[in-house]
DNA sequence: TCCATATATTCGTTTGTACATATATATGGA
DNA sequence: TCCATATATATGTACAAACGAATATATGGA
């Protein structure tokens, strides 16, 4: 569990962008998920996606892992309990209001998703 | 404990900034404080401190109340409880590291303070 | 009424960041 | 080697927000 060089205020700033929050927020509930995944969930363009997980992972909050076509993002392992005690805060202030709870049973609803995993 | 209407987005927006960080961190650990107070503190101009104040007391995170010349600012007090759970994290995180610590210290050298509570 | 102090607001400028669109790269299979 | 799919990046533009400097407002006392 040792803290890696994560800054409070750049923490906060990645997490101020909507698009990424909602990434991070469905992440912390699944673990894993490609690009073609959050995009399926979110309804947004991919090079959109793409371009916001590219920030989080310079930030070090997410890392990727490719497995054939996909690569499975998820949160950084290394993230320290101060960060994920925020995202958890953020998450009950939001799971069940409009964007945030939409993606999730979108994704729930995604057909033939590669990883397979069916939500619960 | 009934929740006012804060948006988790609006208000990550809002600690993004890192002045505004500086204040809500200073007013959590300090209760109340006037705008002199936290100017000193941060050691930033005053039409600064002011304007990031507004924009915390437009968001509902922050109330004023007129005590003479001076405004004293604390924290709203229908806060949600993730919203202060969300600070407390970020106290957590930064309260020994730098600009943060240094506010607090320049604080407890302030003479003259208009409440006069001194510091622990 | 005048002045000093504390706080707020306005203005013009600049910087940062999100965006859409187009294009590039990587992988695996035919 | 060619193609389809998945993901990443480049480019130009637009918008939001922070800034310094100047000015305005409010309160209390002489």
């Amino acid at each position: 569990m040792l803290a890696m060089n994560l800054d409070i205020s750049n923490y906060l700033k990645q997490l101020a962008d909507q698009t990424r929050l909602r990434c991070l927020m469905l992440l912390r509930k699944e673990g894993e998920l490609c690009v073609c995944e959050l995009t399926y969930a979110m309804k947004l363009s991919q090079p959109k996606i793409s371009r916001h997980l590219a920030n989080l992972r310079e930030a070090n909050i997410v890392q990727g892992r490719r497995e054939g076509l996909w690569i499975y993002y998820s949160l950084h392992r290394e993230l320290p309990a101060w960060a994920l005690e925020i995202l958890d805060s953020a998450l009950e202030a939001a799971e069940n209001s409009k964007p945030f709870a939409t993606d999730q049973a979108s994704l729930c609803s995604m057909p033939s998703r590669p990883g397979a995993a069916c939500c619960a």
